[in-house]
DNA sequence: ACATGTGAAAGCCTTCACAGCC
DNA sequence: GGCTGTGAAGGCTTTCACATGT
């Protein structure tokens, strides 16, 4: 049966986030076992029915006394997303917030981890930040390739972010998460999300002048 | 006449990404006075009929010869999503990433400057960033109202993220903007919008693993 | 009773395609 | 000839509402 329906990067977002719930519901002793699909929504905004769509898509499958079972759920979810191996991540640009960056997902463990970062910056190449090796920009594709790194992260000032993505891409990357405020080209193979926080601070702050709703769940 | 034709999220996200592009072909001594819809949409990856419709939700008008007057567009944009004055910004959390976005949106040029930060971090507290003083978090509520700040950021650990959200509601905070991968309780009147970016992340991973089109303009 | 699983409906957003104009 | 402005169509997401199961 050829699992075919199109998977929608929403769907994948609200997985990872469904994930993490479940994540800090087996942490809490309080909690018990089961989870509805009317819990998980309030957790995390979404609609019920959403929710319950959601994991349908994964073909798991709960029960109408109990609702479904948090840990098996989880591994549920796990088995849908995670590619077979974690995928080793690259970061380009060390500013404020590639440093970020690096601490967030550098440690091991992580799904994605952040095995390589970039720069240009001649005080930065060599030294070493939350356990990532800083390189210099020169040799990005080289160490791309080397490293077995599939993913980039573009934390560069804008004007530099296209020079980096194209060293990417060059190097056999398949999905960059760009944070440079502009527009990355790539072919179609190379799967491109953007976080543009300045964009985003610019919709916050248009809503919060007027009577405007709720926002979204992310 | 009541402007009413409901604002979307996305339109707005577009409308400020637009003005990024036009004001960079200003500085650029190379282009033209005007822009067609197809260029614009060549520089953001939207398609060139939304381009045009968003330009004709503002009530802005171009020219079939010449295309759009650069300048007039950009302060179309504007007078339709800055408010009156600029909105002032408060920032929870000074670790890497609060660190990171001061240095972005710190800048008093900015429409929607960072005008104060909060942390419970007695070694941060009384320091400035970025030109930007931080408060002990106690007094975030106090601050946020002498400051006349209508929008909060959130870049604070998860576990601390809705507290931070909680003070900055009872201030009579106006927006959200929210880095913490959780869901933010606050009531209607708040916009509140999330950057995940751990989900951001694992969606670049799925879509990484296999043949994935192109991802999406933001 | 109350929750899941799901066809059908609703809503929203984007693209198509072409009339009208420069 | 080529672009803007736009009604109409198309596609995608979400919600509704209820049959089904326990």
């Amino acid at each position: 049966m050829p699992e075919n329906n199109s998977i929608s990067k929403h769907l994948v977002g609200r997985l990872s986030f469904y994930r993490r719930m479940l994540e800090r519901i087996r942490l809490d002793p309080a909690a018990g076992e089961f989870v509805f699909s009317h819990e998980l929504a309030a957790m995390t905004g979404i609609g019920p029915a959403l929710v319950r769509r959601d994991i349908m898509a994964i073909h798991f499958s709960g029960n109408p006394r109990r609702g479904y079972h948090v840990a098996e759920l989880a591994e549920a979810i796990g088995a849908f997303l995670d590619p077979p191996s974690p995928q080793r991540v690259g970061l380009a640009g060390l500013g404020n917030l590639g440093r970020a960056l690096v601490a967030f997902f550098a440690k091991p463990a992580s799904r994605a981890p952040i095995v390589a970062a970039f720069d240009i910056d001649p005080s930065l190449v060599g030294r070493t930040f939350s356990g990532c090796l800083c390189h210099h920009a020169d040799a990005l594709a080289r160490v791309v390739r080397a490293e077995g790194i599939r993913v980039g992260v573009l934390a560069v000032p804008p004007a530099a972010a296209q020079d980096a993505a194209d060293g990417f891409i060059e190097a056999g990357i398949r999905g960059i998460l760009n944070f440079a405020p502009v527009f990355i080209e790539a072919p179609e193979s190379v799967y491109v999300h953007n976080i543009d926080m300045t964009m985003s601070l610019e919709q916050v702050v248009y809503f919060a002048r007027d009577e405007a709703g709720n926002g979204d769940a992310p």
